[in-house]
DNA sequence: ACCATAAACTAATACCATTCGTTATTTTGG
DNA sequence: CCAAAATAACGAATGGTATTAGTTTATGGT
């Protein structure tokens, strides 16, 4: 057959294409043959547009990285105090992951495969965005990052127990993350 | 052919392969064809144990949580300071999932299938894990729950942060896990 | 207008899960 | 003790996936 007429898909056409199809079937939908079915081209052609299927996931993960640094950078646009920082910055990585549950689980999986000796600017955003509240807080440049990890993973751990139905005892989950994100804000501040 | 002299597979030499596949492959090697050929059957013979890809997996998931509370089990015996069985039982998590890369990351794709109705005796048993050394710190019933989730959630997301290597910075991960045990600890002992 | 490149195609290979029908062994009930 | 039933293996077939190789054709630059 070869070529079809008009300018052939853009990368950014296919990253379309591609999170539609996670935000549709979920994470373990995504595929060179299910985004090829969306783009309506055959599986081998995705080879002109990504490397691999694990390419493929890999640029969709980043993608997903992206969009929730700019859903946090929005929610805490204009807040000045710390505290309140920390628990819209707790509440927007969950509400971010409630409303793109697809994008989040890929991300999850997905793990970075850039060196740790550059960090891409995305990831040193939202590294920042936690790291000047805790600043703020009075929180000790050299623990800081443990602090930064510590929150990091307790929100991230809460979302994927609740996206994988692991909260089994019928009390509100809503409920719990508030508990929890207090909880966590109370033990961070009062580091030494 | 037909059937090899002999008696057949047991469903725990099945269960053994799998977790052997899981723990020597990664959760992503799991699947009918590397089973059976770790079990020196065909494929299809699988189907002569487990019912499908899924429930082979959902099973080594299960019999993963077994084994983890076994472990907390252990590491709590004759521990009689709150704190420190909670302290205990983070690491204990920590030091599992580490030991056990395969089957904890099989049992964080894994969501269980049974009905939020019944909650299985393994399932109890790791909550009530968790639920005495709260209750022995005075946290109210209502709010343990709470309290449950939040500890189980950090170390979760700690666990698959670490293992799926998205702490990039070169601050010594084992310092963190401890410094966010002990602020999650703070946190919670100080709840109303 | 020409040519190189980009981007589609077809065809082929190699996995994987699953189903079906068949066969041999083991177990069980009369 | 033997025949029937259940069990557990097989081969073959179907349909899905990722990937590579070679081919064709439209587009864009010189």
């Amino acid at each position: 057959m070869g070529r079809r007429k008009g300018p052939g898909l853009s990368a950014a056409q296919v990253l379309e294409a591609a999170v539609d199809v996670v935000q549709g079937e979920g994470a373990d939908g995504l595929g060179i043959s299910s985004v090829a079915r969306a783009l309506g081209i055959r599986p081998a052609s995705m080879y002109n547009h990504v490397t691999s299927g694990e390419a493929l996931a890999r640029r969709v993960a980043d993608e997903g990285t992206r969009r929730l640094v700019e859903a946090l950078k929005s929610a805490v646009r204009g807040v000045v105090e710390p505290q309140e920082q920390l628990r819209l910055l707790a509440h927007g990585v969950r509400d971010w992951a409630v409303a793109n549950g697809g994008l989040y689980g890929l991300m999850a999986r997905v793990q970075p495969d850039y060196s740790s000796a550059d960090i891409p600017p995305v990831a040193r955003d939202l590294l920042d965005l936690f790291d000047r509240p805790l600043g703020q807080l009075g929180i000790a440049q050299d623990q800081r990052v443990h602090a930064m990890r510590s929150l990091r993973a307790a929100i991230h751990g809460f979302v994927l127990l609740e996206a994988s139905g692991q909260f089994q005892l019928d009390a509100d989950v809503a409920e719990s993350f508030r508990w929890s994100v207090e909880s966590l804000i109370r033990g961070v501040a009062t580091a030494t």
